[in-house]
DNA sequence: ATGAAAGCGCTAACAT
DNA sequence: ATGTTAGCGCTTTCAT
């Protein structure tokens, strides 16, 4: 009545171990998968196949954090992601998602949470950071970066124990200004108000230079911005297009902007592209699928190759640090086609 | 030369004490925060001030898998999302990271994964299942909780070792169709092909006794489903509105659906609700903060309620299973505003 | 106020 | 083929 209704604690390695009558290292063997290696000592599949009952049996479940403490490694993958809703975000998340599955790893996001502080507190074997401030970040992440594998996205920065992954914008920005200015005059900006950071005045700079070029105004009520959420970009897309003398194009520096655009232009009535063309930055699958699709600027196959990227890291955590990069075209498609 | 060039391992709490002249346990007490506490053993100023000073100096970062494994706590919050574009997803995800911020929790998305491997490999303080299937998995569920805190969204399932959360519809759907049929003769439902989950069956019976009560006839090319993705929803709705005889009025069994519906129709320049009326199922914050803002039929303070619950419980492991309710409400919105 | 030391559950040498 | 054992980095009890 005593000794056998003591504590229900989770079964250890060591309960196994003794209810198999094995040692633990043979628990271990076994259920940590080394059994087909060659280099490791065999088991006999007997002994194998009692231990597997006995785990079976308890309700084993390996303690992860104590595998984590021993081999250095969680088969984590730790995803940044600033804005959950942006496609973009959604986009990163399902290729990995496709991507980890063989591998063993499990992938976690952090949503719209500040890294810096999470990042410390929890560990992964590879950690992706979809935006840093490439002034203010720059030593932070050399410092993480000594005990994480740490992939930054940034258009700036350089690798310093880090992984960059960049994406080569090159001309493929004012190509897309071109594209919109040899049919439109009244061609309207839709950016983030967080325009400080270098990845929005970069594009925003793409638009203000593809004006120039076209001998085109910079009018201040032709430009909008926007603050984070799906909401803020669609009302910012509303006033702008609700003006006395509206845009008829709009050169979105995102496609999670340029697809609200779309929305709020269809919202008033405006046909895409017949009353208004939209082109967006970053060519997200989201963009690609839906209707009228969207045209827009960045790299293809990104997604998927940065998927690959991340899981070789995990897997491969060493390594010289290295850059990625993404060379960018613009993709024309039904928001703003061809001049006829 | 050999000595000072050795492994740039990371500091460890051996390190730091080594270097502040002190024991491992002093550092442990500095650094884990326990020098306020009445029970623990103090530290005086002076060596604490020496403590932190080492640490900061060696860069130390205390190791979260050696914390877990001693103390059995991850301050980790799992939120299993099943579909993470949708709203609802995005919703959770919000509420949440605005509530642990004071506990010192971290919330990791699992995202469009299978959670009934993931949970297994990777533990956490609180596991938050937005579906389970009700009936294959009421037993893998029970089994879980016993090694992991389960907070499972669930309209069915009865707590078992986990807690249950669940929205008390009660009549709120049948007042959604009746809402609808007080004007509209012509009512399409919109839902996932999904079915099979009693989750939006139970929804997809609302609109089919909705229209019995009002003595509409079910009409097969009025119901249109969809398959998961955002823009298999937008075709779905497409479709409903692009056939001969056209619904006035869409039931759809989600809110990430109705938001579908309504771009769609937006696209087909019907103007909502003048030629449209839309009533989604869910409340999102999505649903409400768009613009026409979506009529839903849901809890209301759903998600806050939900994430300092999870909270709790992520702090709180103890504590028997609950049942957490939240009763329905129509929320007349503008897409489908009141008879006249 | 501080330190010594025991272990959490697991893996990986090394021994048998 | 299997067992013994030494830790991984940390917290916590018990001495001092």
């Amino acid at each position: 009545m005593n000794s056998a209704s003591v504590s229900p604690r989770r079964a250890t390695i060591r309960t196994v171990a003794q209810a198999a009558g094995v040692s633990t290292a043979t628990v271990s063997y076994v259920l940590s998968g080394r059994s087909g290696r060659t280099d490791a000592p065999g088991v006999s599949t007997e002994t194998e196949l009692r231990v597997r009952e006995a785990a079976l049996g308890l309700g084993y479940r390996p303690n992860q954090a104590a595998r984590t403490i021993r081999t250095g490694k969680s088969n984590l993958m730790m995803l940044s992601l600033t804005m959950l809703s942006d496609p973009w975000s959604l986009s990163v998340s399902k290729a990995v998602g496709a991507a980890v599955a063989p591998a063993g790893i499990t992938p976690m996001i952090l949503a719209d949470t500040d890294w810096r502080t999470a990042i410390k507190r929890q560990g992964a074997d590879v950690v992706f950071i979809d935006a840093a401030d490439e002034e203010g970040d720059a030593q932070l992440l050399a410092e993480l970066a000594r005990s994480n594998r740490l992939v930054v996205f940034s258009e700036t920065l350089e690798p310093n124990g880090f992984d960059v992954v960049r994406s080569l914008a090159g001309t493929s920005m004012d190509q897309a200004m071109d594209h919109l200015t040899a049919v439109h005059t009244k061609v309207a900006c839709l950016t983030s108000a967080n325009s400080l950071r270098s990845l929005n005045s970069v594009r925003y700079g793409a638009y203000v230079r593809g004006l120039e070029r076209a001998g085109l105004e910079l009018r201040e009520n032709y430009v909008a911005t926007f603050d984070g959420d799906e909401i803020s970009a669609y009302e910012a897309a509303v006033t702008l297009l609700r003006q006395p003398d509206p845009p008829t194009a709009i050169f979105a520096t995102s496609d999670f902007v340029a697809i609200a655009a779309v929305h709020a232009a269809q919202r008033l009535r405006l046909d895409v592209p017949g009353d208004l063309a939209v082109v967006g930055i970053g060519n997200t699958l989201q963009g690609e699928a839906m209707a009228p699709s969207l045209t827009s600027v960045g790299p293809s196959g990104f997604f998927d190759r940065l998927a690959d990227f991340l899981v070789r890291r995990a897997k491969d955590q060493s390594g010289p640090p290295q850059v990625l990069e993404f060379p960018w075209q613009l993709l024309v498609r039904d928001t703003a086609p061809a001049a006829p």
